[in-house]
RNA sequence: GGGCCUGUAGCUCAGCUAGGUAGAGCAUCUGGCUUUUAACCAGGCGGUCGGGGGUUCGAUUCCCUCCAGGCCCGCCA
């Protein structure tokens, strides 16, 4: 028996699902599976805010692999009001909270929030995530949803006695879930609602008072005083966020969306949003109750919290820069529900985890449990971004980190190329292909992760004296061969590949092992039994803080 | 104070929803490599499966409890 993988497993229990969780009766035949995936737009989107997209790409893919037809949604809450200035975003911004970010003013004619969500949108690309892109302020805008609101209009009794049901206090008797953008000031968070009908509500502009995101003291909001009326109709407004979240999976036909683990806590909004959805729209809530998708944790740097406030942040299209985005679907495919904390330094080992995984693919690398095969093949499709036809040349990541450093890919490539074939061992001649693929998604990629992440000089530091204990380790002939070795470079113009050669005749006229003579030369250089190349070493340390070194012997 | 999640080798994880004397990769260590010495090959080290109870002939797997970590607990989305 094959061990099913989450996000095949995931997919047959929503194929599967027969009934409603609210109403008793059967879910009728679904014609397309719609999975939706939905980020907040309040600063720049993080490799944290990717994780619900890729792990909803994945079950996209189960769902796809099993041959349903499925769509897979990926909304912009950009209706939403600006509760804080994050990190990184001009202060003066400031000017700005309260007001749905979808109409905060950026440069050009972009807003602040279709500036960073079409960054985000754009680096799907590099993750292989292919989404329909929605945006809550323009359905609310062009229309969209202005049947779901007027559903929830005529139902105000029954949403009301589904919320009170997690409140502690009722909801007054002149509720109304709408929330006006104010027609003079533009702010959404100030508007208090003050009557309403069936085709709108009336509201005045006034102070607000409200926590910011990791503030104790409350921020308060000037409201412009301004008194007038929105229409349903104009949708220049929104819905509150349990009732907006039930309506939009009954408008859009959702069966599936997780959700981070605030949303299902006891009396939380998937709850609510849940009845909503079923009793007063009548389409089964998504797939809802423990799985092994959600509650998912949240990703952690060195133990807090991603968050975009914070500004302690990657970008989503900065990670393919330093690291191969399919490390980035590893990582939050793998125990999703795991609060995952990240560090830089992890992420050699993580490539060597997706190499070794296409490798089992290809066949290149034997697992006798046919289980625990299938497993990893499984994965390694859930984590590709597109897979190859055939196995491609690997580099392992130390090792293009230790090459991108004695040459530097972006200025010499041809160099790097041609030592990373070396040091790797690689006798097959490449193809363009092949070139291309290992200088730009390995080297370039590595380099920049040494420049930015790595400590100095990652795997190649040379040490300026070397040690007594080393040199007493040394024996007569690996003295005699350093003191040649030093004397000759000092004498003579060298290239990489007669230095090469010299070091292997300097090896059979001294008498000694490969192993004795390389192993001297990498102790007195960088104080480490094994190295890269050391033909390759020395010339890109240079050769005068080379016999700088060799001298002490 | 309450809730939910997590806790398996140094690291990343598998195994746990049909309970049967602990698994993988990486790292580390040892040996091999006479122009592939950070590649590659062979091997070793390494865990009383967070602690303690219970059920059982037998529990990492089921139940209880404690501890630690994470996140959440607003008329915010």
């Amino acid at each position: 028996m094959i061990k099913v993988y989450w996000p095949d497993k995931l997919a047959r229990d929503i194929v599967g699902r027969k009934k409603y969780n609210y109403l008793d009766k059967e879910i009728p035949k679904i014609k397309k599976f719609v999975l939706k995936s939905s980020t907040s737009i309040s600063g720049v989107p993080h490799i944290g805010n990717a994780s619900d997209v890729i792990r909803h790409d994945a079950l996209f893919r189960a769902l796809n692999g099993m041959g349903k037809p499925t769509r897979l949604l990926w909304v912009a809450e950009d209706m939403d009001a600006l509760r804080k200035v994050p990190a990184g975003i001009p202060p003066e911004f400031r000017n700005y909270l309260g007001m749905p970010v979808a109409d905060i003013p950026w440069v050009d004619d972009k807003s602040y929030s279709t500036h960073f969500s079409d960054l985000f949108i754009e680096s799907f690309e590099d993750y292989g995530v292919k989404v329909e892109c929605k945006s809550t302020a323009k359905a609310y805008r062009s229309g969209e949803f202005t049947k779901g609101i007027k559903t929830i209009m005529k139902n105000l009794d029954l949403i009301k006695e589904i919320w009170n049901k997690s409140r502690e206090t009722p909801l007054p008797a002149n509720w109304n879930p709408w929330k006006p953008v104010c027609e003079n000031c533009g702010k959404i968070m100030t508007t208090a609602v003050k009557g309403f009908d069936e085709s709108g509500v009336s509201y005045k502009c006034e102070d607000f008072k409200f926590k910011e995101y990791g503030k104790e003291a409350y921020t308060k909001l000037s409201g412009c005083g301004y008194e007038g009326e929105s229409k349903f109709s104009d949708g220049d407004g929104k819905l509150l966020w349990r009732v907006e979240w039930g309506m939009e999976w009954a408008t859009w036909g959702v069966c599936f969306e997780a959700a981070g683990k605030e949303h299902f806590m006891p009396s939380s909004s998937f709850w609510t949003a849940g009845e909503v959805c079923e009793r007063v729209f009548g389409w089964p809530e998504p797939h809802p109750s423990e799985n092994p998708l959600q509650p998912y944790g949240y990703m952690t740097v060195s133990g807090e919290k991603m968050s975009a406030s914070k500004g302690n942040v990657v970008a989503t299209w900065d990670w393919p820069k330093f690291a191969p985005p399919q490390i980035l679907r590893l990582i939050f495919l793998e125990n999703p529900r795991r609060t995952k904390d990240f560090s830089y330094l992890k992420i050699p080992q993580y490539v060597d985890e997706y190499d070794r995984l296409q490798r089992v693919y290809f066949g290149e690398e034997k697992i006798d449990n046919e289980r625990e095969r299938e497993n990893l093949k499984r994965l390694y499709e859930l984590i590709e971004v597109e897979i190859p036809e055939k196995m491609p040349v690997q580099i392992p990541f130390s090792s293009a980190a230790a090459v991108s450093q004695i040459y530097n890919p972006k200025e010499s490539p041809e160099k790097a190329l041609n030592l990373a074939r070396r040091v790797c061992g690689i006798r097959k001649k490449l193809s363009e292909a092949d070139k291309k693929m290992i200088l730009e998604k390995r080297l370039i990629v590595a380099r920049n992760w040494v420049e930015t992440y790595a400590p100095q000089n990652y795997g190649i530091a040379i040490q300026e004296r070397v040690p007594a204990e080393i040199k007493r380790s040394f024996s007569e002939k690996q003295k005699a061969a350093l003191r040649i070795l030093c004397q000759e470079l000092e004498t003579k113009e060298w290239s990489e590949a007669g230095l090469e050669n010299r070091i292997y005749a300097l090896r059979d006229e001294v008498g000694i092992s490969s192993k004795d003579l390389f192993q001297s030369i990498y102790l007195a250089l960088i104080g480490e039994k094994q190295g890269i190349k050391a033909a390759a070493l020395i010339c890109a340390i240079g050769k005068d803080k080379v016999c700088g070194v060799l001298k002490q012997i």
